[in-house]
DNA sequence: CTTGCTACTCTTTTT
DNA sequence: GAGTAGCAAG
């Protein structure tokens, strides 16, 4: 037995395994087997230590991780003991604590999680409430700097505002606060601080917590916030055997209320923490290694690591400048079939890595102009559609009948005649009296002329909640639907209603799949789950994702696209140091994915909105040497590109190049967009001349003469 | 109350 | 260029 748990890995893994009780924190690597060895310890506290699997708790980043090490478990010590575990995200693990504590912290059982978007309808309804205008505090703005605090462990009533607009934050704060909690409702961040908030005050449910996890193992520790931090030193408080996993430079998640500085937190609070290091590489060439480095090196504050491989130096890494978006993406295909048609590589093995998610709509067109089938991770998620969000509204307003914000989504969904106003006075009943809109409906108190359709609806929806506890998850849905009348509606006989239908059909399906489970945990599941959770292993094709999705995963070929100023480094990421060194470690976590081959692409136009616009490379191209390199870094990168691609792109064929210019610096020039500014410079750019502009609201922009419709005045 | 039109803001990254 | 908020008309 023992031997299989240490199966493959070497010594310096293995006494990371093994080491003994108390604080420890492993820093490693990418690919030197973090999650391995994590997992590996979990298999050896129970198989050698003999340790209860109830007493263990491993943190993982996502859901897929979880389900991964799960899966790997039940291999090694059997599902009886790998079920028993403590096992899943921060905010799973969360969820599964407050549901069982919810009286302590002023919901039931049956509270509803909000995301994202339900997060920014609380802002702005608080925001209205308080008679504040969206368009002086944008919602979006106030929502980021709640969310922080909340991050942050700081309550609405320890929030110090500095500035006027800090002062409205705290007031929108307590609203959106009292609002969650009159919607029997928490969001995604008090899943985090309410945890907290119960273990600090509560000593009985703190000494049971601290009692039972005898060891509390994290993995990807370098993005934890501090409510995090503070929730694992809770709950590991008595028995102290806290087992961190992470490497710094893979810290990506800093705008999310991540905070690498927990690693020297740790140290610390426990002096007596042991730190081992894993520098060893088991996935990727040496080339890819050295590239990787080079381009980490040029962060500021890191300890230093220097990586190394068995695997020999490999392939050189590819670095193309194509014309467009549309030809990147062309490249991108076809070397995809290159490669599979020599057999270095299967579809399966390859990955497509962007900055934004709105770079992969040219690649998925290539694609599918080349009918070869892939995969894409998130984007407009399944769980972001409209009509998933729409029936999950239905669900949960039976489930949770004070959830006001779902109901306000769906009331008229179909049209019922409720519309705005009608909504408006039942929720200020409601919240007057302290009742759900349910209560407020049964009495019938509103009149008027909806009155009638609030009757309807209230006489669906007491049905519905009645047969909330009869029926399982999946018929609830069937019934919810069709008495609804959602389903007529989403069924118009459109080829975009067959689509959301089937849509529908999909989260039907998730339903189906929670058998005799209570609606709240398929809604608390369904509310939980991450972007990468839809990577299903199976299908053999390419698979299309962020950056930040590609973290924790691995590839034989991977290409990185869009390797210019302003998209990798992101744009607003230009004045912040701090935010330019996690774009730097963003790439650093995109070449380490690659196993053995990496490309990295960028294109010499490129259109956000509107006309495209001339680039500049990646300034992290500039750091690669030469010598790993298939093409050249930066300087003269124009001239290496295939140049039978840019024939019939735009004016002047090759020969006529020259170096006069139809703009000089100090020309008045008129832009539709921009406005009046003055003419910094003007470059002969191959077959357009690209422009360097200071308008004169202050901007300066670099616009094509051939494309952006710029005039000499 | 609904529909349909115009105008405007967006694009980081997501548990 | 696209999705939506806001507004006017039915």
């Amino acid at each position: 037995m023992d031997a299989n748990l240490f199966d493959n890995l070497n010594t310096a893994q293995r006494q990371a395994v093994e080491v003994k009780d108390g604080p420890v924190l492993v820093i490693a690597g990418p690919g030197s087997g973090k999650t391995r060895v994590l997992t590996s310890r979990v298999a050896w506290l129970l198989e050698v230590r003999q340790v209860y699997p109830y007493r263990i708790m491993a943190v993982t980043f996502t859901n897929k991780a979880a389900r991964e090490m799960r899966d790997r478990l039940n291999r090694m010590v059997g599902a009886a003991r790998a079920n028993d575990l403590m096992l899943g995200t921060f905010h799973s693990i969360c969820a599964r604590i407050l549901r069982r504590e919810a009286p302590l912290i002023g919901v039931d059982r049956d509270f509803t999680i909000y995301d994202a978007d339900d997060q920014l309808n609380v802002v702005k309804a608080a925001l209205s409430e308080l008679n504040l205008d969206e368009k002086k505090y944008k919602p979006g703005a106030v929502h980021h700097a709640i969310s922080t605090s909340k991050n942050e462990l700081i309550w609405p009533e320890d929030y110090k505002p500095d500035t006027y607009f800090n002062e409205i934050v705290r007031r929108v704060y307590e609203k959106y606060n009292a609002i969650l909690r009159a919607n029997n409702a928490l969001d995604f961040d008090d899943l985090l601080t309410e945890a907290v908030r119960l273990l600090r005050q509560n000593q009985t449910v703190r000494d049971r917590m601290q009692e039972r996890y005898l060891h509390v193992l994290v993995d990807e520790f370098q993005d934890t916030n501090i409510a995090q931090y503070a929730l694992i030193n809770l709950i590991a408080g008595r028995h102290r055997n806290l087992f961190c996993v992470g490497d710094p430079d893979q810290s990506i998640y800093k705008w999310r209320g991540a905070d690498y500085r927990n690693a020297n937190r740790l140290s610390d609070d426990h002096p007596d923490l042991s730190v081992i290091a894993l520098d060893q590489n088991y996935r990727s060439t040496q080339t890819i290694l050295d590239s990787a480095m080079a381009v980490i090196r040029k962060n500021p504050n890191r300890r230093h690591i220097k990586l190394f491989t068995e695997h020999g130096q490999g392939a050189k890494v590819v670095v193309r400048e194509l014309f467009n978006a549309d030809e990147e993406a062309q490249y991108v295909v076809d070397t995809i079939n290159e490669l599979v048609s020599q057999q270095a590589a299967q579809a399966g093995d390859i990955a497509v890595m962007y900055r934004t998610n709105a770079q992969s709509r040219a690649i998925e067109d290539a694609f599918v102009r080349a009918g070869m089938p892939y995969k894409l991770v998130g984007a407009t998620r399944f769980y972001a559609r409209k009509e998933v969000k729409d029936v999950l509204a239905y669900l949960r307003i039976v489930n949770n009948p004070a959830d006001s914000i779902s109901l306000q989504r769906i009331v008229n969904v179909p049209p019922r005649g409720i519309g705005e106003k009608t909504f408006a006075t039942l929720d200020e009943i409601a919240r007057a009296n302290g009742m759900t809109g349910l209560e407020v409906l049964k009495q019938g108190k509103l009149s008027g002329r909806s009155a009638k359709a609030l009757g309807e609806f209230s006489t669906l929806w007491q049905q519905w909640v009645r047969l909330r506890d009869e029926l399982n998850v999946g018929q609830l849905f069937d019934h919810v639907l069709n008495t609804s009348g959602y389903r007529e509606f989403i069924q118009d006989g459109t080829e975009e209603g067959a689509d959301r239908w089937a849509n529908v059909q999909e989260l039907r399906t998730v339903a189906e799949a929670s058998g005799d489970a209570p609606l709240s945990d398929f809604l608390s599941d369904v509310a939980l789950v991450s972007e990468s959770d839809n990577l299903e292993e199976t299908a053999n094709a390419p698979v299309l994702l962020t950056l930040h999705a590609a973290k924790g995963l691995e590839f034989r070929c991977v290409f990185i696209v869009g390797m210019e100023d302003g998209i990798l480094p992101h744009s607003r990421s230009f004045d912040d140091p701090e935010e330019m060194a996690e774009e730097r470690r963003l790439l650093y976590v995109g070449i380490t994915r690659a196993k053995e081959r990496l490309y990295l692409l960028r294109a010499f136009r490129r259109g956000t909105y509107g006309p495209s616009e001339v680039t500049n490379p990646s300034r992290f191209l500039d750091d690669l040497p030469a010598g790993l390199l298939d093409g050249k870094s930066r300087k003269n990168a124009a001239l290496q590109a295939d140049v039978t691609r840019w024939k019939g792109s735009a004016a002047a064929p090759l020969s006529s190049y020259n170096l006069t210019t139809e703009f000089k610096a100090g020309d008045r020039v008129y832009h539709q967009k921009f406005g009046e500014g003055i003419v910094q410079r003007s470059i002969r750019q191959r077959d357009d001349e690209e422009v360097e502009v200071y308008f004169d609201d202050g901007k300066i922009k670099r616009l094509s003469a051939g494309i952006s419709g710029l005039k000499k005045l």
